[in-house]
DNA sequence: ATCTTAATTTCGGCA
DNA sequence: TGCCGAAGTTAAGAT
């Protein structure tokens, strides 16, 4: 990994266009031949990069440009996209370059299956007397995060979500349709649960009768009472 | 911004958990305090974070962490999400620190919105006596990008999309279904215009009677000829 | 290899 | 300020 921090200007065409004006960046130019142009803030996404894999050709500075200032041009190209990058150095101020070796890579949990596992432990959530059929229930166009069973035994088919948006509610709008075409499984309520849910889909679940329900993670992971509100 | 190589272990705790085992990574400290943790491969995104605004303090290493190698611990905190970051830190291979100033930041065209108005510039594209009624004309669950009237006077409202992908479908769909209720607009009928339409989208879009416009961002934007392909 | 879906999404625009 | 939708989304998992 090479880290140079460098005055510069970068321009990049390829899905879109856009161009950085003349100021002071980090440039991070990675073993896979990946770049990244940082600045001091906005954390986490880079001002500009490209992705791997590509290839970084230093350019020829000619007379008009070495008059402008410029002392070097990295011109940074992927093949398959045809995707260009271009960097127009005018000061180095720092340059080093230093071997780090393979990342063991991340562990992490929390997400959505962890929501998934959560609420089948902790079925009565959904309300009195419910009982699991079992978790990623497969039908002919996906699995149905949770099916259950409510107290008088009609089937509920439940999709988690950790943002509820619309795109949420069409989804468990289409497992419902086919389901209920299901005689052995029909009738069948939908719910939609989230972490949070936003007002249109909100809105949009309520006009076809699904029921939202609001999923708080750190009381249902926190202990097994898992108490949360039902609207 | 301070830039350090360092061999290291990372644990994020917050809206998820996660572990980085010990090795050697680069540790970006930017002006805002925002922490990056960058490995030498898969770009863009960093292996792990801290968001703006957040405090970065220097523990202290008690005789255990002292045994296991640990020479320093950083402990991130944000105050707002209570997220926690730490960064436990075993030999520092480099460290430099640098003064970038503030970035003028990014200018850049040729996405969707660059498409919207080059279609309400060249509405003709969607066919002969086209005109334009509005951009952005809302409805109660959201803007149609354009909405137009036909030769016959009739009400065309338009997606656009740089990819087109069912979900775009899903909301055109949505929208035509609202506004074939308003008795003042309708009849409306509906086009799914984008740079690139995926075949199930176009499947979906054409079952529902829904016109497809494969969009030459090049060309519309290179003459005030459009010239398109109609399906 | 291709496609689907989540993401500590982030980021910008508008009401 | 909050909400909504796009992103050069990226990235991980399933088919």
């Amino acid at each position: 990994m090479r880290l140079v921090i460098a005055r510069c200007s970068v321009d990049y065409a390829g899905r879109l266009s856009a161009h950085l004006p003349l100021a002071t960046r980090l440039l991070v130019l990675k073993a896979d031949g990946s770049v990244l142009v940082h600045s001091d803030s906005l954390s986490y996404k880079p001002l500009n990069w490209m992705s791997p894999p590509c290839t970084l050709s230093v350019e020829e500075v000619d007379d008009d440009l070495a008059a402008a200032g410029v002392t070097e041009v990295w011109r940074v190209t992927q093949a398959k996209t045809a995707d260009l990058l271009v960097i127009s150095i005018h000061e180095i101020i720092h340059d080093s370059t230093h071997d780090l070796g393979v990342d063991p890579g991340l562990q992490k949990d929390g997400v959505e299956a962890d929501l998934q596992r959560l609420l089948a432990e902790q079925i009565e959530v959904l309300g009195e007397g419910h009982t699991l059929v079992r978790r990623e229930y497969m039908t002919a166009i996906g699995p149905v995060d949770i099916l259950a069973r409510d107290a008088s035994g009609a089937t509920v088919a439940v999709e988690i979500k950790r943002r509820g948006d619309i795109d949420g509610v069409e989804q468990l709008t289409r497992y419902l349709e086919l389901m209920n075409r299901d005689p052995l499984l029909a009738p069948v309520t939908g719910v939609f649960a989230a972490q949070e849910i936003k007002p249109q889909a909100r809105t949009l679940a309520t006009d076809r009768g699904i029921l939202c329900l609001v999923l708080d993670y750190d009381s249902m992971r926190g202990l097994e009472t898992g108490h949360s509100k039902l609207f």
